[in-house]
DNA sequence: CGGCTGACGACCT
DNA sequence: GAGGTCGCCAGCC
């Protein structure tokens, strides 16, 4: 199907280096907060984007230095439940002070943080 | 230059 | 709630 702005929406380009630029969002997220896929993407600019901000986050560096496990799917939700990643994220975010029910973010609603 | 690969999200049944 | 569709596009080969 073509784009059709009527259907999809104004289209924006996110450009090259967006990944850098999706790891330098995710360094401002404090400790103890989360942030969802979509509103980084909308913080760059497109909303529909939320996947590459994933993306981005699967290619940064596990060094400390880009804190993923802030970063959760809308809801509150951990994306990729279940795997051995999603363990990890748990367990960095209780480490912070976030709790961490199933899959969901609790107080979700007072955890979230927006760039 | 072409094809493939994906940490999502909104919407539908 | 569970499962499927589709839009979206940078980065890597």
């Amino acid at each position: 199907m073509p784009y059709d702005p009527a259907r999809h929406g104004p289209r924006r380009i996110v450009g090259p280096g967006f990944h850098a630029a999706v790891h330098e969002l995710v360094r401002a997220v404090p400790p103890g907060r989360v942030a969802t896929y979509g509103d980084l993407a909308a913080a760059l600019g497109n909303a529909r984007v939320a996947r590459h901000v994933g993306f981005a986050l699967a290619a940064a560096p596990d060094d400390g230095s880009v804190p993923w496990w802030r970063i959760v799917a809308a809801g509150g939700r951990l994306a990729r439940a279940g795997t051995a990643a999603a363990k990890r994220q748990t367990a960095r975010l209780r480490r912070e002070g976030v709790v961490v029910r199933g899959d969901r973010v609790a107080d979700f609603g007072g955890r979230r943080w927006t760039p």
